[in-house]
DNA sequence: TGTACATCAGTGAACGCGCGTTCACTGATGTAC
DNA sequence: TGTACATCAGTGAACGCGCGTTCACTGATGTAC
């Protein structure tokens, strides 16, 4: 009987309304603007000002969470660097990208959505992140001599533009397949063929 | 002495309003879901319930404005099919839409934000205006006989591709060249090299 | 191990604010005669 | 042209609401002795 549950669990709360944050993001179509500090600490079970305790505003919790799918997304990248002719690396890079996304799909609604939001830092934010990715994967390209029609600032174009399609496509295709399952394929294979004009 | 200033001008004041949430818009960085019918009315000199003598509500003002642009700019599209060569077609096309652009800048302020931006509505609407004028420019290369390697559906693809890249870039253009001029010029030739590289 | 203490996450009440929306109204505008 | 009238854009006051933020506080947690 000695573990009663507390009346306060005073752990993890950071983590729990980041995640609080995520859901009603994902729930609601709106954007951060769109879901309030309130929403978010009774979706927690905690009071307003708890919130003050982690965060000192939603834009510092937004910062937090663009970081957090930066940072993991970058590492995953590092992580391809073994393959050696260009299909592989792209299909294997694309592969393990997109299984990142479908797991944490709430927070690159959240990226692709804030990309163009409210919050001029954030929109920093997002963009300092996405330019990492980019170069990250540009030097890594070129240091493999794949890709050698580019040159590197070309092929910082090409990877910019794949994102910044890939991006675009995540709200549009959410909104889409909700209405039709057909036409939401449609956005998909036209995005294979972007991919495919781009990469040559 | 008969022209002495109406206490009340009950001329244009829809036109006002939508301006005023324009100016507005560009003036905050925030999107729709940023400004207020009291401000956007405050700014008319209007009383706020004035607002719904012209719109049910915020959101009907924003379909308005994205019919607005998009009508326009399909307009402008449909003139430029008076050339002959790709290259030609090309730069006349993007010289036209970019002046349009200049012109009425936060009208594409407007749409690059809210394409992602919180009324599903609004997001069908700028989807639904960017699909036809995509399909259209498509249809006219095609007629044309103009990138003939690009298959029909690729030919949309590449529009799109550009379209969106295009609309992505203005946020990010806005952001980054308020800091630096430098930066800024970066972006644009980015975006030059994307363009080249997807209509090769 | 047991006790005193410092720390600090979380509480509940309260605040002032700007919001969208309603209502009964006013008075300018355009039309019919 | 002048007058009576219908229409309807715009008004000002009022409403209830959810918001972010403050405050003095409580009590769980971890540490020093």
């Amino acid at each position: 009987m000695s573990s009663t549950k507390p009346k306060q669990s005073r752990k993890g709360n950071r983590e729990k309304l980041m995640n609080a944050a995520l859901d009603l993001l994902a729930e609601d179509q709106s954007g951060l603007s769109g879901i309030s500090l309130r929403r978010i600490t009774k979706a927690c079970s905690l009071s307003p000002p708890a919130f003050y305790s982690h965060f000192t505003s939603m834009e510092e919790l937004g910062l937090a969470l663009v970081s957090e799918a930066g940072g993991a997304l970058l590492g995953i990248l590092k992580d391809v660097g073994k393959v050696e002719t260009e299909a592989a690396v792209i299909n294997t890079s694309v592969e393990a990208v997109f299984s990142y996304i479908k797991g944490n799909e709430s927070l690159f609604i959240l990226i692709a959505r804030e990309r163009a939001g409210s919050s001029a830092l954030i929109r920093a934010a997002i963009r300092s992140e996405v330019r990492q990715i980019v170069e990250q994967m540009a030097l890594d390209f070129e240091g493999r001599g794949m890709f050698g029609r580019f040159s590197l600032p070309e092929k910082e174009a090409a990877i910019a533009a794949v994102v910044s399609l890939g991006l675009a496509l995540i709200p549009d295709f959410l909104d889409v397949s909700n209405t039709s399952k057909v036409d939401g394929d449609a956005l998909l294979s036209q995005f294979e063929y972007q991919v495919q004009i781009i990469l040559s």
